[in-house]
DNA sequence: TAGATTGTTAATCGATTAACAATC
DNA sequence: TAGATTGTTAATCGATTAACAATC
């Protein structure tokens, strides 16, 4: 009845951004014995509407039960397919500095599935060195990594100087999805998806709000 | 004829939010020499509608010059005191792991007036250590701290399972403000301004966008 | 059964975009 | 002057919220 092929109407960003807060809580309350969950109560934990929660959800294309609300494991896999979370993503990460560094350690992204197997500088005191466990490998060796391993995303944490020409690098060696860290706007190729993290943003609304 | 008061109608957040990188374009275009710019030209280096940056512009109150846009140096000062970002932000830092130590030895937030004092920390290996020439503090001394600096600003990194306590800590030392890296929702006095920043929220929307 | 929760359609709200007169 | 840009009012767009019948 539905037309031709994987049509499904797009997810709302917001309703994407939101969906990582939803796993959270709803993996705790499958930690605490839980076996269904409904919105109402995903949105008292997280103190949103629960009529949006509900929406959300229904995006995910699951069929909640009346009264009951949603059984916990479809509705992690329905969210986790939704994200493109099914199977874990690895990525390479450029730029070796401090965010850099701490992001190749951080923990918290293995929760998501975000794997970081690699890390590429162009500073040869650092390439040889391991962060993490992850090994620090030249630009160079960029394009043969990415070639072997089939990796496309990669994680942009260089100084804004340097972002430009090493996400050419990137793209050039097979990158096709870049999460920027850094200030720049890049200018690439539009098949290239580029997603901003600008930190600034955060700190402004905070400021902000304080005054 | 304004009324009463300091009731300057409210900077939309998403203007708000924007503010950063206007600013990082306008001290460019400054850098090469320039001394006026207009919405248009800040448009078209990020890439955004021009009247949407002629609106964002028009919330500071400075008036622009029909044909010639804005004067740069009263330009950056207006958007900077719509930020509060008049005189250097003093914050402390809470938690000292791999995105703590990270954020604390980040340049890019001297750009805009946010300065890390000191970083406190419980583990008792850690105190007494220097994380980017900022002392590693016992949170038992941030009261003292605080109370010295006057300072009211917290960024919180710690794991999600200690994110509440410190928090709290936080607040009970001074802290009226807290922008939050932990994934955790915190509960706290409402008089305290929470900012989170979820880095999974961008990532969701990069796998989302590749898929 | 009664009550809670779902899915869906309509109403509201706020942000972005369009249109245009004013002006340098 | 002519043309670019501002400030402002109106139109559009999309997301959130409200309302409500269906259902377990």
């Amino acid at each position: 009845m539905s037309g031709s092929g994987n049509l499904e109407k797009a997810i709302p960003l917001p309703s994407i951004r939101r969906y990582p807060s939803y796993l959270r809580a709803i993996k705790k309350l499958k930690a605490s014995g839980e076996e269904w969950v409904s919105a109402s109560l995903i949105a008292k934990e997280l103190e949103l509407s629960s009529i949006l929660v509900r929406k959300d959800l229904a995006c995910t294309g699951l069929e909640g039960r009346p009264k009951y609300g949603f059984e916990i494991n479809p509705l992690i896999s329905a969210i986790e397919h939704s994200l493109g979370w099914d199977n874990a993503t690895d990525a390479i990460l450029v730029g070796a500095g401090n965010l850099g560094s701490a992001l190749a350690g951080y923990n918290g992204f293995s929760q998501y599935g975000l794997q970081i197997t690699a890390v590429f500088d162009n500073d040869p005191v650092k390439i040889g060195q391991m962060i993490h466990e992850k090994p620090i490998l030249s630009i160079d060796k960029m394009k043969d990594y990415l070639e072997r391993t089939k990796i496309a995303m990669g994680v942009l944490t260089v100084s804004p100087q340097a972002a430009q020409k090493a996400a050419e690098q990137m793209v050039e060696a097979g990158i096709k999805g870049i999460w920027n860290f850094a200030t720049t706007k890049l200018d690439l190729p539009s098949n290239v998806i580029v997603q901003r993290t600008d930190l600034s943003a955060g700190f402004a609304e905070l400021s902000t709000r304080m005054r």
